[in-house]
DNA sequence: AACCCGGGCGACCATCGGACGCTGGTGCC
DNA sequence: GGCACCAGCGTCCGATGGTCGCCCGGGTT
């Protein structure tokens, strides 16, 4: 489309018809390596994140054997996380949370790529780690890193980045009792909702303040949790 | 419904020769409406003036294939904004603009009216002036803003912001010569590429820092213009 | 091999930022 | 009153932020 009405001087267009898309490897390793563990399991209640709302219908479809553009290959999922310590690697088909906080470190880097970019085209510039930067990193190699996953657990990078070492303890606590991947993110929450407490509240200043913080969404969850744990504290 | 031109709350003694519409829900900011103190009485409602008619037209446009519920009363339109300088009331059915800029901060003042009741609530607090901004406009009887007017005309407000007296000189010149307002937009672009110039092109840099600014959305135009302009000096 | 737990991530949705152009108000003759 | 001009803003659109739950990987029996 066009700017008609704003024709001016100047009509050098700005084309800008090509995706964002480099090629540029920052590649971390995505690790594989499956050592250590701990083969615990238990079953705790992640209890069930149910913030959504009414219902919805959906169907969802296998993707057809046959290629539909371009793309082709048939990426399979990511291992699942497991707790691990800090400096665990995760054994067997499995990934450790080192590594699913480096996936954030990732994304920072991406951002500042994107960043780069349209600042060289003039567009405008991101200043969070929004879609288009998810297309960049799938674009770029980075197929294992999406939307879902990294908005999933958002708040548990938070807590390893505003108290490494409270994040650490929670973690070992967790790995020890054998508690699953949802447990431990549920458990996530709390520290972070004292945190906020100590700040007034001010649970967007938390992350803003933050140097690698600053760059993520305020997860709505942990935004209600503090909300209400304030109305509960004011009564 | 009553049309615009009303009493503004004038700050200090200076008074205002906006003709501010009725009903400011908002509390008073003190905007420095900056006007040149012109010594005019503050306008009280004219009565005659602007109470035409107007609200004999009864119909609406229909869509083809639905109408939306919930048919509010069909309000006339805004009169157009005609060039006027700096303290110079709009005669007629034209509105001048010194009121357009008001707009801006009324517009300013209802951000902070929703930013204040996000906090309350606990969702997330707008930093700009977003479409939940326009509907809490409307919401408050203030139905004279609308988002399609207030982009359009964002960088002569920006113009305004970070040189009134260019802006100034700007508004004189082009009333001088009978100008129609499509043409002072249009001149507004060209100081703005020239501060961006001096500012390292960073058209983006020079609204954040401006208290009054950093609400608003860079327009896309601005910035093109910006960005092909930079591409011209360093050809 | 069969089972089933649990979580990865494709896909959906309300809403957003952004823009165009029709409608009709307005001044002129 | 009639006409021509032009700008207000209703309305559309691609894309965004945010989320849910299907599908199946993977450990256990």
């Amino acid at each position: 489309e066009s700017h008609r009405d704003d024709s001016i001087i100047l009509t050098d267009t700005v084309n800008s018809i090509l995706p964002l898309n480099f090629k540029e490897p920052l590649l971390i390793g995505q690790d594989s390596v499956h050592l250590g563990a701990c083969g615990l399991v238990s079953q705790s209640d992640p209890g069930s994140d149910s913030e959504g709302r009414k219902f919805s219908k959906k169907q969802q479809k296998r993707r057809p054997s046959m290629e539909t553009g371009e793309d082709g290959e048939d990426r399979p999922r990511e291992h699942p996380f497991i707790v691990t310590e800090p400096g665990e690697l995760a054994r067997g088909k499995k990934n450790g949370l080192d590594y699913l906080f480096d996936l954030y470190e990732q994304c920072g880097r991406l951002l500042q790529e994107v960043q780069r970019i349209s600042k060289e085209r003039g567009e405008k510039c991101p200043t969070k780690v929004t879609n288009q930067v998810f297309r960049h990193a799938k674009h770029n190699g980075c197929g294992y890193i999406n939307k879902p996953k990294m908005r999933h657990y958002v708040h548990c990078y938070a807590l390893h980045c505003l108290d490494t070492e409270q994040s650490n303890n929670l973690r070992r606590l967790y790995k020890e009792r054998g508690e699953n991947v949802g447990a431990w993110r549920q458990a996530c929450y709390h520290p972070l909702v004292a945190m906020a407490r100590e700040n007034d509240w001010d649970i967007e200043g938390l992350f803003t303040r933050n140097e690698k913080l600053r760059i993520w969404y305020v997860p709505t969850k942990l935004r209600q949790l503090c909300h209400s744990e304030k109305s509960r504290d004011s009564e």
